[in-house]
DNA sequence: GTAATCTATGGCAGTCCATGACAGATGACA
DNA sequence: TGTCATCTGTCATGGACTGCCATAGATTAC
C-alpha cells in the first residue's frame, strides 16, 4: 500500500472520528461540514470527496458488514436452506464486530449513542440495510433459482434475517458500556429469532 | 367543516398531486420546490407549511396506515397472541387500501412506479416504517406487560410483521396495474408469513 | 535525479432545500 | 360590519452539495 492510500486511510478516519465527536458534543444538526472539515484541517470540499454527505458518515460499517453477509453467503453450502444461510451471515457479522480493533469498537459505541440521541440517523441506517437486504434478496434468489421480482418468499427469508439484524443494533436501547454487551445481545436476538420458525419453513 | 379546512385539504392535495406528476415526468431529484409550488400557484414557503419537506410528499400515507395499525391493535383482545394482533392489524392496513378512492389509488400507484424509480424514496419509506415499527413495540410491550426497552422478543414480533408489510408494498415489482393486484400479492405475502413460524412462539 | 504524469486538494461560484421574521390577506364569528 | 385568529407571501439567511478550474503533491518513467 503506498503511501497516497494510507494517507487517505489516515484522513478518512480522521474525518470520521472528528465528526462523531464534534456530533456528541454539540448534536449531529448543529455540527456543520465546515466545522467537521476545520476540526481536521481540510477543505470544505474535500470532506465531500470522502464522504458522499453529511448523512454518511453514520453508515461508515454498512459497507463492510454487507460485503461481510455476501462473502458468508456465498461460503455456505448451496443446498443449506436459505434462512440458514442468512442467519450465519448475520451471525458473521456479530462475530466481525466482536473481533474489531479498540478503535473501531469506540467509534461504534460512540455511534450507538448518536443514534439514541437522533431517530432521523436510525432512520438512515435502516435506508441503507433496505438496500442491503434487495441485494442479499438477489444472492439468496439465486441460489435457490427462483426470480426475484416475484418471489415473496425469498425477500421475507432475508428480511426476517435482517430484521433480527436490526433488533440486535439499530433498536434503542440501554446505555452499552462496551462491544462485549451488544455482540452478547446479539447472539440471544439470534437464538429467539432462530426458535421463531417452523422447521423447514424456507426450503 | 368549515371552508377553511376543505381549502386546506384541496391545497394539500393539490400539491401532492402536483408534485407526484412533476417526480414521473422530469424525475424525483431535478424537480425542486419552486417548480412545485410555481404548479400549483402557492408561494415556495407556503409548500413548506403543508409538507415539512420534500421528502415528506412521498410518506403521506405513513400516518394514516399507523393510525390503522395503532387502533386495529387496540381493538384486539388483550389475551390474543401479540404476533396475531400484528398480522391483523397488517391486514387492516391492506382493507383500507382496497377501499381507497379511485383518486387515493391514483395516487398510491404513482407513488409505487416512483419508488421503482428511485430507490432513494424507498428508503425514506422503510425508514419512516421504522419509526411507526418503534411505537407499535411500544404498545405491545405495553399489552404484554413488559419492558419495551429491553425485550427482544416483542421487537422481533413487530420486526417480523413489519417486514411482512414492506416485502408486500415496499419491495420492486414488476409493474402495478391496479390497487386490486397489490392487496393481492400483500394477502399472499400475509399467509407465506402466518405458515413461517412456529404455532405459539409468540406467546 | 529530473522530467512528465497522474491524482488529491482548495477556492469559488452557484443551486437547492429549509427556516425565521414580519406584513398583508382572508376566512371565522359575534 | 368589525374584530380576531389563521393562512399566505416576501425577504433574508444559512447550510448542504456540485461543477469547474488551478495548484500542490505523489508516482512513474527515463
Amino acid at each position: 500500500m503506498g503511501l497516497r492510500e494510507r494517507k487517505k486511510e489516515k484522513t478518512r478516519l480522521a474525518i470520521l472520528d472528528a465528526a462523531l465527536d464534534l456530533f456528541l458534543e454539540q448534536g449531529y444538526d448543529s455540527t456543520t461540514v465546515d466545522q467537521i472539515a476545520g476540526s481536521v484541517e481540510i477543505s470544505p470540499r474535500t470532506f465531500f470527496r470522502y464522504f458522499t454527505s453529511k448523512d454518511d458518515l453514520v453508515l461508515w460499517y454498512h459497507d463492510q458488514g454487507e460485503e461481510i453477509m455476501q462473502e458468508t453467503l456465498r461460503s455456505r453450502p448451496a443446498d443449506e436452506p436459505p434462512f440458514t444461510s442468512m442467519i450465519h451471515a448475520v451471525r458473521a457479522v456479530a462475530h466481525d464486530m466482536d473481533d474489531s480493533t479498540p478503535e473501531d469498537a469506540a467509534r461504534f459505541l460512540k455511534l450507538r449513542r448518536l443514534l439514541d440521541e437522533n431517530p432521523r440517523l436510525v432512520g438512515l441506517s435502516v435506508a441503507r440495510g433496505a438496500a442491503t437486504e434487495q441485494r442479499l434478496a438477489v444472492e439468496i434468489a439465486a441460489r435457490s433459482g427462483v426470480d426475484v421480482t416475484t418471489d415473496q418468499r425469498t425477500h421475507l427469508i432475508v428480511a426476517f434475517a435482517m430484521s433480527t439484524l436490526r433488533v440486535g443494533f439499530d433498536c434503542p436501547q440501554p446505555d452499552v458500556p462496551d462491544m462485549r454487551i451488544l455482540v452478547a445481545r446479539m447472539e440471544k436476538t439470534l437464538e429467539l429469532a432462530q426458535n421463531a420458525f417452523r422447521p423447514g419453513w424456507d426450503v
